[in-house]
DNA sequence: TGTACATCAGTGAACGCGCGTTCACTGATGTAC
DNA sequence: TGTACATCAGTGAACGCGCGTTCACTGATGTAC
């Protein structure tokens, strides 16, 4: 889509707002972003803001959804660089860019996956899409790697409880996205250890306990997906 | 020790304080904890609190501390609550209480767990002793587990990296716990893999995805800990 | 029992900041005829 | 080619708020002699 020369640096004026706006998350806080002090970063007065953001809120959402799609586009890279491996080692490479991101962008993380910013509620029909594409990565790795033939099940990571199976198959249904309920469920597993250990990490409550959480992350994840039925290359 | 009258009513001020801080973190986050709007609830003057705590950042310490000793509290109760059940099931019981403490208490679990607040640095040597707590009791269920007899180390999570063992060993050795540390590794696993569930369920990141939160969070530890060599009765 | 003094919780005013948002406006640039 | 007009980024002042902290103080209560 051709863009005329005007609305080019209208968006690099947004740009700049979100850059600055994300450098003061840095210091004061996902709840301490303020137009004022963009506008005093910017050398404009306050009010010129509002034509490039009609309020505080919109901002913040423009925030969210370009972290979302930051960390997808992440996750995307680690999946197409690691093409040639085999399925379970893609996994553990966009697992692996999973963290990565999330310790080079720590306000970003915290914003999307932190405490919530008081007073704002993101407007999920804005922010579900940029959601989703994270997901996407993860859950095409997972279902190569358990039809791979070096996959070979284990309980008792696969018996799910009759109703969460059953939500899981409604959304696995209706997603679109070709995955079976045992392999979402697998991935949801994996997923939520991998944000332990990250979130953990990212507050420093675990690198006092572990000494290196890498590879902490990473023989966690690889000791879990063992367990769920993944072999390993020597 | 006995305290007199005046010590008493002092310590109702102080925790009367807390609580109101503590309900304006539910509405305004934990960085929105104002000294001056406690002070208007109060029917106080600002200046007044400063008889309480001299600065906000002692408040705020103040509720920290209290906020792990409250969760560490909740865990020694469910082990004592437990303590006829076998060991493994000793420690659902207070793995359970530990997400049961976070979701009601979700303010005070973002404090301790969450984004940190601006500017504020916790003095480390009067918050640790409160953290070392919430510890123990998950500790103790370990090591009680692996070393009943129904419990049958396994592969792979039994395997530790040397660097990490290395680093673990020195805190075993010097915390004065008597533990193990293929157990307190165990334990490490454990606990980001439950904080992962827990941070995620709290900002409503899971729910969706899975249904029924508590339902997942049992069976996903279960069957972890069922793949580290627990059995389970039937 | 009465007086002098000490203690101390709480006050009001002030300092020097900050915020999001609205409003009527200026002044440069581009466009149409 | 020159003039009239439209567009629109950005401004300054204002509204009505908020904050942590310091200061000199008031005024009630308790204590000592």
């Amino acid at each position: 889509m051709p863009r005329t020369r005007d609305e080019t640096v209208y968006e690099e004026t947004q740009a700049t707002i979100k850059l600055l706006a994300r450098k003061q998350m840095a210091t004061e806080g996902t709840a301490g972003i303020s137009l004022r002090a963009i506008a005093r970063d910017m050398e404009l007065s306050a009010p010129a803001l509002y034509r490039y953001y009609p309020t505080r809120d919109d901002l913040i959402t423009a925030l969210i959804v370009d972290a979302f799609n930051a960390l997808a586009d992440a996750l995307e890279r680690a999946e197409y660089k690691a093409r040639v491996l085999p399925p379970e080692e893609q996994l553990i490479q966009v697992a692996s860019a999973y963290r990565r991101w999330a310790l080079e962008h720590p306000t970003d993380f915290q914003l999307i996956y932190g405490n919530p910013i008081p007073g704002y509620v993101a407007p999920s029909e804005i922010t579900v899409p940029a959601v989703v594409r994270t997901f996407v990565p993860l859950m095409r790795c997972m279902t190569q790697a358990v039809e791979s033939s070096a996959f070979q099940p284990q309980l008792p990571f696969n018996s799910i409880p009759e109703h969460i199976r059953a939500h899981e198959q409604q959304l696995v249904t209706t997603g679109g996205f070709p995955i079976s309920v045992e392999t979402y469920h697998l991935a949801m597993i994996c997923w939520s250890q991998m944000h332990g250990i990250i979130m953990l990490e990212l507050f420093n409550h675990i690198g006092p306990n572990v000494g290196d959480v890498e590879t902490f992350y990473h023989t966690t994840l690889r000791q879990l997906l063992t367990t769920m039925g993944m072999r390993w290359e020597p």
